[in-house]
DNA sequence: TGCCTAAGTATCGATCCGATACTACTTTAT
DNA sequence: ATAAAGTAGTATCGGATCGATACTTAGGCA
């Protein structure tokens, strides 16, 4: 088991990041928390830029999240926007100043900077390895994947290139089945979707 | 470059393990960062056990570090004892309490329910690619390696197996040659040890 | 002796974070 | 139709993180 080795990696890689995140910033001094909740509403798809997305995203408590969006938005780098269909709902955006700030930290410059001395064939190993790792460590535990809409077995392309949501039967743009959806289910999985007690609909895209 | 998708998978990775290690902690609720800092206090050697080693690792600053180790020994998971030779310098040791809450938490449980399904060639691949990213990581950016003893450059076997260090001319045990140092330098790099404006001794192991 | 530097601590204020409690809204059951 | 249950989000509190600043103690050096 090389579990202990690999955790180290991973673990010094995340620090020398948030060592980053907390230097950079771009005037405005953003938390790395704060940027990478700013980071996850610039890729992600219309139908999970809630508050409640980001909270499973980051792995916090809503409560948490809320607070950390709010100073967000004190900053003007998001907006936020209530859902007119269920208007307990409230979808955020970057701002033009947000998504800015966000091109500008991610990757960090530390990270462009060793990649850029790699190899294609390097990058694409070291890539494919962290895909494996990652794939297998949320199916391990059942974890939400969190992956591209394009990617999701309920993705269904019919003629013209109309794209079609398997769950909620909804029309897709070309743009959102390339970001990241919070329903994604990953193609491979056998597993029947789960209905369990909650009869809601979900929202993928 | 796949800058973006590398960073992506790390932080994904990274935010989960730090979600593992909130949940987790077993009884006595430990912060990540305290966590980590007590998993570095018992892999790192003699020589490396100071709050500045620990700032420097996490990328922290002393003030702050210094914070998180008091709260570690209120809790008697590590112990202080001051340098006989230098009366500024403090190091840390893991009380047997703090040895065992490390072991039970690191790595996270959800990381060995994952590489344990992988093959061991998987496995060698895997670390293998983030070993390669983090050396390069520190290369290019000149960064502190933090690697082993036994692979640094200034590291000498003599006769009956007495190993030294070519910077202090120290002798060392074997245990030590496993273990993290603080002045590690990587054997493949041909720079000189930096002897800037300070003209302290380093103090490798 | 006196000055400089280094290791470490103390304190402050902004933020993080979970726990708890709450409001507003939707869905479901009766 | 109405009540009950569930969901999305916010507010507040307390402990911890974190950087900035200022400080104490100790060693190095002229």
């Amino acid at each position: 088991m090389k579990d202990d080795l690999i955790y180290g990696y991973i673990e010094r890689l995340a620090a020398l990041f948030r060592a980053d995140a907390r230097r950079a910033g771009g005037g405005k001094r953003l938390q790395p928390v704060q940027l990478e909740a700013l980071h996850y509403l610039s890729i992600c798809n219309r139908y999970s830029n809630t508050p409640a997305a980001v909270a499973e995203f980051l792995g916090l408590t809503k409560g948490t999240v809320s607070q950390t969006l709010r100073i967000l938005q004190a900053d003007h780098l998001i907006e936020k926007e209530i859902d007119q269909k269920d208007r307990r709902i409230v979808h955020l955006s970057p701002t033009e100043r947000g998504r800015e700030l966000v091109t500008r930290s991610i990757p960090p410059q530390r990270l462009q900077n060793a990649i850029g001395q790699l190899s294609e064939h390097t990058q694409d190993n070291i890539a494919n390895a962290l895909n494996l790792l990652l794939h297998n460590l949320q199916q391990a535990n059942e974890l939400k994947t969190f992956g591209l809409c394009k990617t999701c077995r309920y993705l269904r392309t019919e003629a013209d290139q109309v794209h079609r949501c398997g769950l909620t039967e909804e029309h897709l743009h070309e743009d959102d089945t390339g970001k990241i959806c919070r329903e994604h289910t990953t193609a491979e999985l056998p597993a029947p979707p789960r209905r369990g007690p909650r009869s809601r609909q979900p929202r993928p895209g």
